[in-house]
Formats: structure tokens, C-alpha cells, sequence
DNA sequence: ATTTTTTTTTAAAAAATCTCCAAAAAGACA
DNA sequence: TGTCTTTTTGGAGATTTTTTAAAAAAAAAT
């Protein structure tokens, strides 16, 4: 088992130790930060599992730093657990709607605390099953799974059957395709477009890609 | 457009408070029902497009609610998301196989319950539109239904049948034909038109495409 | 009723477009 | 730098679509 890593944000030092030590001792890998600019540039270098965030911070709050946070698609999936003060409730639903994953109340109870981490950080492992039958995209990790069976493909590729499944029966002509995969400014010969296609139709099968001789190609579910 | 209904059953007043709030804000028509027996009443007289159902309810819980709500023939377009308590993981996998559409985990982001109900509405939407019967063209599939079989044609009869179409009864001359569908540029000889027409009709049957003899054709629904 | 004109129907040629292949070019990585 | 992967190219072959040509049928005109 992978040791999961916490990073935990709030000005009072107290608190801080307190989180660290009881975490530390759950067997997190933690990290912390004093502040929401300390966080940000934190993030830069070492993407945690799970930030516990504090609400009521001086400079900028616990919700301006979850935006910002979360305005990197980079970050999607790092999880959010705010702390905030009991009583200030109209905050709870801000919070959650600024894309927090959870909030735990103060004054913190590690045992409380505990639980309720390890709940949001099965609740993502639970996520990754998903993978059903047919084609599916999962534009996070760049995989595409088919029948569940995780294919890793190629940029190009991945954005051309991102383009395709993006309008499910669709048919996206030529041009279509090439202004939204290769933009517009670069110039490609006539066989790429085809010769990806095939590429994809050989590792995905033949089903999922229909083409429309003259026009463009289109996805089947 | 027309408004959807929504049915909220749970047993918590702060949360179906909460949902009916947001979700009349959004625009949805919405009953509230406070546990599984009540539900299944108001089922009787009055059908929602969906209802969110809470799993964790006293008495009759979700999954058995769905199941009796699901035996019902009668019920069978009706859309069923559960709201799951977080970390009972099990359940989500339960809810879905008890014929649910889709779940969303408390606490409940009005935000995100927004775009999944919407998703999920919208998802039904596109299973509504099969065509009925007549002719019916998709200039974006690049499809043409007759009677609901879906007809796939190449580009030149396709363009053709959409310019008959484009206006029932009208009779387009041999000549507005060429230039609305080959170009004043392009020159081809006299039969061409004759030939593709006569595919369309083998396709499609006689009864569509009429010819008016020395002048030209037209489309009867 | 016969001729003329126009359309329908077939079959086959021609053209267009895609698939497939193999290899060159470009890019990524150590 | 050299190796490995990804991307692009160009051409041969295959397939499909489009067009042509010619005979048969239908309608209109004389």
C-alpha cells in the first residue's frame, strides 16, 4: 500500500501540529503550510493527495485558495477537506460549491478527523473501478479505457478520439478535425488524419470510428 | 421548452429543503416526499421526470424504493438518482445495479447536482428524438431515417435529398439542382442527375422524390 | 399513331477518396 | 549522443462514389 500524502494549510501553529502529529502517526506522508500563498507555491512542487484547508485564514482565505487550486486542471484530482469554525454555517455550502471535497468542524477531533479522511480518500479509490463496457475517456490520466481494458495512447491520437467522442455520432469533417487537433496554423499533409484513424481503429477495433467517405469520420457508441 | 419535474424523497427536512430550493431556483417543477411510502403515492397520481432518492432512509430504504418503483412497467422512463452518504461505497455500486441512473454523494454541492441532473436529462433528451415516421434528415450524423431505419448515404445523394427537402413541394429544376449541389463551376452531363435520383428512390422508396417531366423534381412528405 | 422528347434503368468506365504500408522526419528521454 | 517513440509523408492498392453511355420506357407533341 502506497502511503497517501496530506498537506495541511492553517496560520495557527497549534493547529498545525497537532494535524501533523496525529497524521503522521496514521501514517500520511504530511507537509504543511502556513498560509494560502505558501500552499499555492507548495503545490508547484509536490502534488499531495488530500489538502486540509483552513476557511478563516488572514490575506486570503481558505475559499479563494481552493479556486485557484482548483482553476488548474492539473489539480482536478487532489482532494479538498476544509476546516472551518462551527457555528459559521452559510460557509459549508460556499465552501463545497467552490469545489471542496468535505469539511470537518472545529474545535478537531483527530479521531473524527481520521474517519473522515480516510472516508474522501476511499471514496476516490472506489472511483477508479468505474471502467464499464464500450469506450471510455478519462482526460485526467490521458487513458482511455475499452471494455475496461486501459489503453494508453499517443497525444495525437488521444486528442483525435477526445475530438471524436466528444459529439458521439457526430461527423466531424476533415477540416473539422484538423483546426481542432492540429490548429490552424499548421499545414499537414492529406494521409495524417487517415493514417491516425487507423492507428486508433487498430487498438480500439473497428467498431467505435465510422467514416464518412467525402465528409469526415464520426464515433458510434 | 417544457418543465421537468423532479420528486426529492428524504427523510431530512434541512436537505430536501435545501434541494427543493435549488433546484425551483433552476427552474424545475419539484414535490418533496419524506420517505419510500410516501414516494411511491405520489408516484400514483403524479410521475416526475426524476426523482433523487436518499439511499439512507428509515423503514423502506433507496434501493428497495427503486426496485418497487422500477417493477412497475409504467415507471420505466422515469430517471432515478440516488443521493449516497459518502463512504458507503458499497451502496453505489448496490443503488446502480437496483436500476438506478446515476448517484451523487452527500454533502450534496448544489452546483454539481445541478449539472448531473441536467446531465442526466439531457441524456434521455437524445433517446427521445428517434424518429417517428415519414423522412427525416440529420444534417449532423449525416443520417437520413425513413420511418426510424437509419439510411446512410453518400455525400452527392445526400446533398441532393437535403436540397429536395429543404423545401417540401417545390419543384427544383434541373438547373437549380446543378448549381445547389455541383457547383456553377463544375460541369456534368445531363443524366447525372437522373441517376442519383434514381438511387435516392431505390433507397428511399418511390413514393418521396415526384419528377415534373422538361422541368425538374420535387420532395412529397 | 407515329415521332420526338425526356426520363428511367442498367452496366460499366472514370474519378475520388480512403486504407494500408513502410519509411522518413521530428521529438522525447536518458 | 544515441535510442526509442510519436508523427508525418507519399505511394500503391482497394473501395466507394460519381459520372458517362446506351438501351428501354414513358410522356408529350405532332
Amino acid at each position: 500500500m502506497n502511503q497517501k500524502s496530506i498537506l495541511i494549510v492553517d496560520d495557527e501553529e497549534d493547529i498545525r501540529d497537532l494535524l501533523s502529529y496525529n497524521l503522521k502517526k496514521a501514517g500520511f506522508n504530511v507537509d504543511v503550510a502556513c498560509n494560502g500563498k505558501d500552499c499555492l507555491s507548495k503545490l508547484k512542487s509536490n502534488k499531495p493527495n488530500l489538502i486540509l484547508l483552513d476557511v478563516m485564514m488572514p490575506e486570503m482565505d481558505g475559499l479563494e485558495v481552493c479556486e485557484q487550486i482548483k482553476s488548474e486542471r492539473t489539480n482536478a484530482d487532489i482532494l479538498i477537506c476544509f476546516l472551518t469554525a462551527r457555528g459559521e454555517d452559510y460557509s459549508q455550502i460556499a465552501a463545497l460549491e467552490a469545489g471542496g471535497d468535505d469539511y470537518v468542524t472545529k474545535p478537531i477531533k483527530p479521531k473524527v478527523l481520521l474517519s473522515r479522511i480516510n472516508a474522501i480518500l476511499r471514496r476516490t479509490e472506489a472511483k477508479v473501478i468505474p471502467p464499464v463496457n464500450g469506450l471510455q475517456i478519462n482526460y485526467e490520466k490521458y487513458i482511455v479505457y475499452n471494455n475496461g481494458e486501459e489503453i494508453l495512447l499517443p497525444k495525437k491520437e488521444f486528442e483525435l478520439l477526445s475530438l471524436l467522442m466528444s459529439k458521439p455520432e457526430h461527423v466531424f469533417r476533415r477540416n473539422e478535425i484538423l483546426n481542432a487537433v492540429w490548429g490552424t496554423d499548421i499545414v499537414v499533409g492529406d494521409r495524417t488524419i487517415d493514417v491516425h484513424i487507423r492507428k486508433l481503429r487498430r487498438k480500439l477495433g473497428d467498431a467505435y470510428i465510422a467514416t464518412i467517405k467525402g465528409v469526415g469520420y464520426k464515433y458510434n457508441p
